[in-house]
DNA sequence: TTTAGCACTCACCCGAAGAGAGTGCTAATA
DNA sequence: TATTAGCACTCTCTTCGGGTGAGTGCTAAA
């Protein structure tokens, strides 16, 4: 596509985007001339709005409104004509102290996270726990429940902690399991998931006569609690009534509802942010982008967040698609960077 | 209160009370005549309803509008006025099919069981996992994570499964860890925790030089473990967007935000579900009743749910006030009934 | 005690009128 | 040639008044 936007065109659209983020109603040319710093008459705005239109970047919501910017709008907004402010300290403070209190567990991180996100953003914040296949395995323990039940407890060197119960054909005695568990812990420690499936693999492909029957055991038990189903990603959506104070979606409970089912299901929330995690840093997703129906009055500002050196997961705020994009994306931004420091056990 | 309520009347409020419940709208003087076995003339049933008014069974939203019931009247309704039915084969069914897939963490139940009461219901599914405190405790197992911090993990004899993650002033190697895991399992599995509780303030209040250093290691751990910070309670809730299908929730958007924050908050939900808790079987709650401001135009109705023969939790339906008690009450009893089984392992 | 009749009350649903915001076009201006 | 002023026009939104209808309470008759 052809650049071709001056920058005086640039200017105006800014400026009608922001009077829209800030407003929530169309934007007409007076508005934009009166605006500080705009030395232009509305006549000539007009022409350029007109301009504007054509090119895709706005679009009126009947004759005789003023103008809205459309997903592209938005899209050249972001990408070419904002500049990521530095968070103010009052914000940057709140989200330090959000982790003061030391907390450990990682599924309370991310609630705590979400709940935070939404809270500054006054949108919905959502974290998203990754897949356990990237993440490096720690730990395992078996412990027996009721008859032909095990419950295998996973720990990954992040410290997520993954329980699954499984279902067995023969009964194992509690000693059983835990040479086995010793076995598993040697012979996996430290590995991913996806390496560990790999080797499980390779070890039950060799000749069967070689093993020693604990050894099958024990290729039986993490065959299902390695292999079998997949252990499901976790996402945390906090402040999910934000969405209700926003203007145009109490206007339109349609919308509304349509926005809340997205929510429920969440699958569709994950295909996004597993999209979001292919690449690491900030991620913008604007409308009709996500390619998902429900949400094309939406957005999505989200960042990865990393333990150690790995991508773990992904965090991000979710609104109406006129948010303040500057301010979330450093609120974005900053609380990755606090959350993968707390992840890699670094002092706050 | 006298109980001068005489037949017809009770006729009469039951019919409004069920117009109302189809229609969600104010119930008028002709519209209980012409229905179906009802021979009186409106003149007579507006003298009746002025009588229910008086007494305070029905209210009217203003003048020159029909009836709608107040709190009262749906109390007397569900109290004195209806029959459970049994429960439409194609609903048993349906909720016996949720749960063939044999389900065997609790957790997995518990969310699967609100998302289908939901769906059956088309109301809010909401299930309580109670309190860790009144449970029995069979295993405790620890995982060393890094350095001075312990992961504990609780399996209750019912299979609920609780993680914790502990921080020690001192390293414990994992061979002292499963010592100390040995003894805590002999010593405790079989109590509930309360017992354990008492148990442990018990042996430490014991001559302190008694003490080998191992036993002080194991004191101090299980105190973390098991005092320190309640296990809170979990609470799944299901189908909240249905309440957003609710004709008088759409009308009114403040107030369906007022509910779905008392949704995001929880901690008054679980509030109200203790209550029902305290005593088995089926606990319905009107409106005001549940002395939570935000939620007094829902009601809300539960059933323990059990474990063998003590009481585990608590699940239900919630909508609004103007619900189909009959059936809502049928399907909220009868699922009680399958959660109960699956969770005491009996083939279902 | 029940019922028919009747005047009265409100909420709700138009439709018309008017205001206001904004546009596009044309012609004048720098 | 680019910009601007002027102007007619469009379209939404609000307001307001009248009409409609459902429902009531009261009174008097059955």
């Amino acid at each position: 596509m052809v650049h071709d936007i001056d920058e005086r065109s640039q200017f105006i659209l800014k400026a009608i985007v922001q009077s829209y983020i800030m407003n929530v109603e169309p934007v007409g040319s007076r508005t934009v001339s009166k605006m500080y710093g705009v030395e232009i008459s509305p006549a000539t705005i007009r022409n350029v709005m007109s301009d504007l239109e054509e090119m895709g970047y706005l679009e009126q919501p009947h004759t005789s409104a003023g103008r809205i910017p459309t997903d592209k709008g938005y899209r050249f907004y972001v990408d070419s004509l904002i500049d990521i402010p530095i968070l103010a300290k009052a914000e940057s403070d709140r989200i330090n102290k959000n982790y003061e209190s030391k907390l450990t567990e990682i599924e309370k991180v991310m609630e705590s996270t979400s709940r935070l996100l939404s809270y500054i953003s006054r949108q919905a914040g959502i974290v998203l726990l990754p897949r356990f296949t990237t993440i490096t395995f720690r730990h395992i323990s078996f412990i027996k429940m009721r008859d032909n039940q095990v419950l295998a407890i996973f720990v990954s060197e992040s410290g997520v902690v993954q329980n699954k119960v499984i279902r067995l054909e023969e009964d194992l005695r509690q000693e059983e399991l835990d040479t086995i568990t010793a076995y598993l812990n040697s012979e996996f420690g430290g590995l991913t998931l996806k390496m560990i499936r790999e080797r499980i693999i390779e070890i039950m492909a060799n000749d069967k006569r070689e093993y020693d029957n604990l050894l099958r055991k024990a290729m039986d038990l993490s065959q299902k609690a390695f292999l079998e189903g997949s252990i499901e990603e976790d996402i945390y959506v906090g402040g999910t009534t934000n969405i209700l104070e926003q203007p145009e979606f109490i206007a339109d409970v349609e919308k509304m509802k349509t926005i809340f089912k997205a929510f429920e299901e969440k699958a569709k929330l994950i295909k996004i942010l597993d999209k979001c995690l292919e690449e690491e840093g900030i991620h913008i997703v604007i409308g009709a982008e996500s390619e998902i129906q429900e949400i094309r009055d939406c957005s999505l500002v989200t960042h990865t967040y990393k333990h150690g050196d790995s991508v773990l997961g992904v965090l991000g705020i979710f609104g109406p698609k006129r948010m303040e994009y500057p301010r979330i994306i450093a609120i974005v931004d900053y609380t990755a960077g606090i959350v993968s420091k707390i992840l890699s056990g670094e002092p706050s």
